[in-house]
Order: structure tokens, then sequence, then C-alpha cells
RNA sequence: GGGACCGUAGUUCAACUGGUUAGAGCACCGCCCUGUCACGGCGGAAGUUGCGGGUUCGAAUCCCGUCGGUCCCGCCA
């Protein structure tokens, strides 16, 4: 059909007959001449219809509107120098078209303009409908070939590394715990459901219990939750395992691999080693298990300066086993004003929205303190020197301050750092790659609404410095175990996470009993872990980065959509083909299914 | 489940504090134009202002409801 595509063209080619397909781009009809640019996947090329070259033709090529899909035939000639484009790699060159075939034409007015010079703020709802057309626009197709580069350099280094890649099953067991699973009826298995994997967690263990040593996938993962920018209910892990391992050599390794991947796909040397800070540090000073460190403002608990100066909220707070804890804005006077901090303001708001009762202030000015009466009576000048010491403030610093329960003044205190570091553009710049592990995650987290404990990370995750044996002596100690986990952490966002897993079955089965489950649960629905870890498990470990988060940190996006082919909208709906939709009654029978809600 | 913002021609946007016939660019249709490259010129068609209700002499604009979209909270072992 071709001979040719745009890219390939050069001025070797010039006075040489090429046939090429494409898209019409745009035309410029100048009434004797027509203009048209050519797209096809690799680029661009002018063609010229000359009223010489035949009636037939140039009445066809009069009828070219953008989209139309032709096949032209002519020579490739050399542009006259004043005519030159600087703006085109086939700049130089046109072809004077001899034939002309329309493919395929367009039918009325397109939703939306495909030509790359109009590209505007056109609607994302239009822009998933029509896929096709967004994906015409190149802008996507190049999202689309990173992630295929991000995928390869993956493949490639863990070929490698004597990687063996395996597909794990979609039609899976139900868990519990965790997120909401999709489900999937079977005709063969009437009241029955599949779910699809929210991971491969358990497969890859068995895998390593197998015997493989070491597994990865690019592994589809399905959580049946609310979405975000960075959140589809179908997503892509990189999912990594391998046997007879430490927490350490893991983490080395995995850091090489990303470290490939942004040498390979960004031509980024990312050299020194990734800094690593424990889960119990970031909590104390960041209020978050993922810190964005290209900041500052660093979280410094002041509760024994300020809990017993009689201010009531900071005295209850205390008394009540929490936390008062505080951020220094430096030069915060001059750039946040009075409004913002006070209730009804914008920060003060943002600590509120994130479960914080309020947000105190303390302006340090020269000689002097400025904030509220209730706080200023209580306070004498070596309560403040004390407090300007542990915070580091000076003269025009800003304070804010939280107080309360412990939990939640770090997470309103985490979220007023990262409001203000964006507000004040105070993010450096030049730490555009901040990548960092946090290591030594709590095994559990209690849950308070339901009084029960949680898996922090999941309840595969191998505890620290403690056997079967010690647990039994002491219910506490496995309790406030630490986990071997950990997370990789890039801008304050989870790249990916993982941990040493149990492969010892009786510490399976408690750590199961600990998250609330019964013996009958764990039986039902972890029985075949449990009888698998008393065959001969290695010791193993691993780590799932997520495939769609890493795209879209390479790519410099906002959302993972701009890295999925065909995702999904906010009410995790497909807008191309309407999906999830109504089926037929006879489906529905043959499932034994029925529908209750009504229309 | 909750909060915020948004919805005007095929599309991207405009329309003052509620006030004439809701405008403009691109696209579309017609005519003109032989060197443009986001070509240019003249003309034309194109609107249930998402939908429903209310307030008002008068609503794209204000209010209520509803539908759709985005961001966020909850949720996401």
């Amino acid at each position: 059909m071709r001979n040719k595509i745009c890219e390939e063209l050069n001025t070797s080619d010039i006075g040489k007959s090429v046939d090429l397909c494409g898209w019409v781009d745009r035309r410029r009809d100048h009434g004797g001449v027509i203009f048209i640019d050519l797209r096809d996947h690799s680029g661009f090329l002018q063609l010229t219809f000359n009223p010489e070259d035949g009636e037939t033709i140039f009445k066809r090529a009069e009828s070219l509107r953008n989209e139309t899909v032709i096949r032209v035939s002519g020579i490739v000639n050399k542009r006259p120098i004043e005519s030159i484009n600087p703006n085109l790699s086939t700049g130089k060159l046109e072809l004077n078209v001899k034939e002309l075939i329309i493919l395929n034409q367009i039918k009325g007015n397109l939703p939306f303009p495909v030509s790359i010079h109009d590209y505007e703020n056109t609607k994302e709802e239009l822009r998933i409908k029509y896929r096709y057309l967004d994906l015409r626009r190149g802008k996507l197709i190049n999202n689309l070939k990173t992630r295929h580069k991000i995928i390869k350099v993956a493949r490639e280094f863990l070929d490698l590394k004597g990687f063996t890649e395996v597909e794990t099953p979609l039609l899976t067991k139900s868990t519990p715990e965790g997120a909401r699973d999709f489900l999937v009826p079977s005709r063969l298995s009437k009241g029955e459901f599949f779910a699809l994997p929210q991971s491969p967690q358990l497969f890859k263990q068995l895998l390593m219990i197998g015997g493989l040593n070491k597994y990865y996938q690019i592994a589809k993962c399905f959580r049946d939750e609310d979405l975000r920018a960075d959140r589809q209910p179908e997503f892509t892990q990189l999912d990594i395992e391998m046997s007879f391992i430490n927490e350490e050599q893991i983490i080395e390794f995995n850091e090489k691999l990303i470290k490939k991947i942004w040498k390979e796909v960004l031509n980024i040397d990312l050299d020194r080693n990734f800094p690593r800070m424990t889960w119990k540090e970031a909590m104390k000073n960041y209020g978050t298990d993922r810190p964005d460190t290209r900041y500052e403002m660093l979280l410094k608990d002041v509760g024994n300066i300020l809990g017993e100066i009689g201010f009531n909220i900071f005295t209850k707070a205390i008394k009540n086993g929490g936390s008062i804890k505080c951020i220094t804005v430096k030069n915060g006077n001059s750039k946040i004003s009075n409004v913002r901090i006070k209730p009804g303001g914008d920060i003060f708001q943002v600590a509120q929205d994130a479960g914080a009762g309020g947000l105190a202030f303390i302006k340090v000015k020269e000689n002097d303190i400025e904030t509220i009466g209730a706080i200023k009576n209580n306070l004498n000048e070596s309560i403040i020197s004390k407090l300007l010491e542990i915070t580091s403030a000076e003269n025009g610093d800003l304070i804010l301050l939280g107080a309360g329960k412990t939990e939640v003044v770090n997470q309103s205190l985490d979220r007023v750092r990262q409001y203000i570091a964006k507000e004040l553009n105070l993010i450096d710049v030049n730490k555009r790659w901040n990548f960092l592990w946090i290591t030594d995650f709590p095994m559990f987290e209690k849950n308070e609404d339901e009084n029960r404990l949680e898996a922090l990370h999941h309840p595969f995750c191998c505890p620290k410095n403690i056997t079967i044996k010690d647990s039994n002596d002491d219910e506490d100690l496995l309790e406030k175990s630490t986990a071997q986990a950990y997370d990789l952490v890039l801008n304050g966002l989870e790249l990916g996470g993982g941990s040493i897993r149990i492969h010892e079955s009786r510490m399976q089965k408690e750590i199961l009993k600990k998250v609330g489950l019964s013996d009958e649960e764990i039986k039902e629905k972890f029985g075949f872990l449990i009888e698998a870890l008393e065959m001969g498990a290695p010791p193993h470990g691993g780590i799932a980065f997520g495939l769609d988060r890493i795209t879209m940190l390479i790519l410099g996006e906002d959302s993972i959509r701009e890295t999925i082919a065909f995702p999904k909208n906010q009410q995790s709906k497909c807008l191309l083909t309407d999906a999830p939709s109504n089926v037929s009654n006879s489906q529905l029978k043959e499932l034994d299914i029925e529908i209750t809600i009504e229309e």
C-alpha cells in the first residue's frame, strides 16, 4: 500500500517516486494550488496539488477534509528555498501528488479537532469517549511508547538477572480484608464467585514455594474502590518476588532496577544511594509514611514545652496521651496573611479538613511574639526561648501548631505542610527525583472504630527479630512488632512497596488470628497457603511497583489516565464502551442471578 | 457517603450588577484566491445556555432539585 513513511524521507529521496498513506492533518486551498499536510504515525509531509495535474485529481483534492484517510503517489520535490519550513523534519521536501486515493472519509463534524495545532483544553470526557481520536493527536501515543519502554527495560533487566515472567490467574479467590473485590460469577458454579486479583500476592508466594526462585510479572490488579487522579479500578503492577533473600538485598536490587529505568528512559543518572528513613522517623518528622523531603518545615514536638502552660487545648491534648506539634514557616509572617490561618481561612481549613479541631499560630517578631491572648498570657520568656530553640524560629517566622490525638495532629500538620509548600513554591526544583525508602513499618495498626488490629501492609509480612516461640511467650511482643516491610517513595508519592514474607505456617496463622480471623476463616480463606507453608516453603520476599504511577511521574503527567490507553472515568465507567452495562435476562438466568434494584 | 469547582453552537471560549435579537476563533457549507504551512478574503448555516422547577416585569446569570464531569475527603490489606 505504501513504500515509505514520513519520517523516512530526506533530501536523498528528491526526484524519487513514493507511495504514502495517512491522514489529512490540515489543508490550505489557494484556489490554484492546494497544500495538504499528510500525517502518518511517524510525522508529516506537505503534499501539493496543481491544476495542471489534471481535473479529476484536483477536484478530488479539493474535497479533502481534516482526518480524511488517503493514499498518495507522486514525486518527492525540493521545496523552493523561501518555502522551506524549519519546524518540520521534512520541511525541505514536498510531494507533488500524481495519484490520490481516498481510503476513508469522515462523516460530519468531529467531536473535537485532532490536528495538533488545535490542541486546546479539550474536555477529558470527550477525550476518553473518543480515545482513538485523542490517540491520533500523538501525545498519548508517545506516553504509551514511554510506558512500553519502561516495561521493556524492566523485562530486560530482570531477564538478565535470571527472573522468569509468570502469568497468574485473573479468576481467583475472594479474600477478606483489603480492598473490595470485583466478583465474577460462573455458569458452572452457580451461587459462587471468582474474584479478580487485588494483586498476585499469594500466587507469587506459591511460585517461590514451588522453587521458581525469581519471579516477575507485569500484573493487572483490580480494586473496587473510589477513584483518584492516581487510582484506577484496574491498574498495573510490576510485581517481583525472590527466594532465599533478605530485606537489604531486595532494597539494593530494586534500587538498581529503578536506576536502570531512569537511565534508559530519561537518561538520568541517579547515582547516589536512595536515602532511607524508618516509619517512626517519617511519622515523627513529617506526620506521614510517604514524606515529601524536597522541602523543610519538619514537624517538631513541643508537647513538653507547651503541655503545661495552662492553655486548655494544649493541656487536654497531653493529658489524653496526645501531642502538640508544630511546623515553622520561614518568613511566614510576611508571606501568609492572618486571615488565612484563622477560622475561615484556607490554611486553617486544610487543618480542619484533616480532622483537627483548629490550628494555633505563633508569629515570631523582634523580641516578641504575636498569638491569641489565651496562649500569650500563659507564656513567659523561658518558655518562649525554649520554643524558639526547638523550632529554630527567628524573627519573621510563623509557627503553626496542632494539638490533640497524635494521629490527627500528624495528619493535619502533614496536609498543612504540603499545602503551604505548594502555595509558597517551597519545593526545591533541583530535587526533581527525590527517592526515599521507608522501612520498619509496624506490623499492625489499631482500627479505632472496630477496636481491632489491622495489618499495616498486609498480613503476609514477616515480623522482624521475632520467632513464633517468642510471640507465644509474650502476646504483646508480636502486636508491637516491626515488619520487614519497605516502601519506595518519590516526591511524596508511594511508588511501590514490599516485604519479606512469612514462610512459617504457625507464624502465618498467628498473624491472621491477630487481624481478627477465626480458625475456621483462616482455613477457609487461606488454608491453601497455610498448607503450602507446611511443605517446605523457602524464606522469600519481594516488591510491587505501581507501573502507572512510575510512568506518570516519568512523563510529568498529573494523572495516570494519561498513561493508560483506555482509562475509566471517576465513576469507574468506560465512556467509550459504556461499560459496565446491563446484561440480558437469559445471561442472568444462566448464572442464577437476580437483579433486585428497582428501575 | 461527604465537600469544592465546572456544564453556553461540532469544538475552545465570551456575554458587566439580572436588561435589546446569547457573541467570537477554529471546524462545517458556498464563492474567490498558484507558494502556503495555525494561509488569506467575502458570505452563510449552526443554540432547548445539561435537564426540571422557582424568584422576577425580565434568568445563561439568582435560588432549589436533578443529571453529567473533574479535584479532594472517607475508602484504597
